[in-house]
DNA sequence: TAATGGTGAGAACTTACATCA
DNA sequence: TATGATGTAAGTTCTCACCAT
């Protein structure tokens, strides 16, 4: 963090921040109210473990802009047959020639088929045109996912077979909907990280201008007094919720004078330490 | 009241990458 | 070590429901 010089007064500004267990809600959202802004936080690098790291740097380093590569499949290929060829040999429902490969692997003959069959009815129209419908889960669908995902958010194969032999869905919709589902709740604890490292990221400015007006007062306090008894300035601290300044004899005798001067390996946290001070 | 356009949610899809046999 | 199969994350596309006009 840059900060600007302080001249050759000899005292020195180190802020940091400590951001000792973060919350992780792990649990999954029950309103599902993800916010679709995302917020710009360029600087941060927001991560969802316990211990987010805080990251504030002046320029520079802003999130790579994705370049789409886009392939539109529906205008590449009008064929229905030749699009399903091309698909995704991992992901395509539609595709009976590649993405079945791995699925069939789990299932039974008699369900290989059952779900061929599904997959041709839900993909195809009467007229016989590839459209793509959306499924609409029930409440109690939705409901017994939402159960499902809380034990285990990732599924083995016997356990996505007996869910949608369960939920009467395709293993591969039952597999689709965990994966967004995870990308959902990685989302929003995205959101939530961007939030508190925003909070962070505030309280450290205030606590950044408190800090340099008190330097500016030792200033001009040093210069009005030349022959005052310096105080190592370590030992004088404000703080930052009643705004008092400590020192002398009381932050003293708690500890060494020298022993705030060395550069603080932590961030200073707004929650868990609203005043060092106090 | 029906038609229409905008928008959000989420299901489905594509691609890249990691892991493993 | 190379290779193919597989699983997952990330990003995108597309459908549908809802709402305002």
């Amino acid at each position: 963090m840059g900060l600007p010089d302080t001249g050759n007064s000899g005292l020195e500004l180190v802020l940091g921040l400590s951001l000792s267990g973060a919350e992780e809600t792990n649990s999954p959202s029950k309103a599902d109210n993800v916010l679709r802004s995302t917020m710009p936080c360029p600087n941060f690098t927001a991560t969802s473990n316990s211990e987010p790291s805080l990251t504030l740097g002046l320029s520079g380093e802003r999130y790579q802009a994705q370049v789409p590569r886009k392939v539109d499949v529906n205008k590449a290929c009008e064929d229905p047959l030749e699009l399903s060829r091309q698909t995704s040999p991992h992901s395509a429902v539609s595709s009976f020639s590649n993405g079945r490969v791995k699925r069939e692997r789990d299932l039974s003959s008699e369900e290989v088929e059952a779900e061929r069959v599904s997959s041709r009815v839900s993909d195809e129209d009467e007229d016989g045109t590839n459209a793509r419908k959306k499924l609409r889960l029930t409440k109690e669908q939705s409901a017994l996912l939402e159960e499902s995902f809380k034990q285990h958010s990732t599924l083995n194969p016997k356990q996505k077979q007996a869910l949608a032999r369960q939920l009467k869905l395709r293993p591969r919709q039952v597999e689709v909907w965990f994966q967004n589902r995870r990308a959902r709740t990685k989302l929003k604890q995205t959101e939530v990280d961007c939030e508190f490292l925003k909070k962070c990221c505030e309280t450290l400015t205030d606590e950044n201008r408190r800090l340099q007006k008190e330097l500016q007062e030792l200033k001009a306090l040093k210069l009005a007094q030349p022959m005052y008894m310096p105080m190592p300035a370590a030992t004088l601290t404000m703080c930052p919720s009643c705004e008092r300044l400590i020192g002398g004899s009381d932050a003293a005798s708690k500890k060494s004078p020298f022993s705030s001067m060395a550069p603080k390996n932590h961030f200073f946290s707004p929650f868990t330490n609203p005043s060092a001070a106090c």
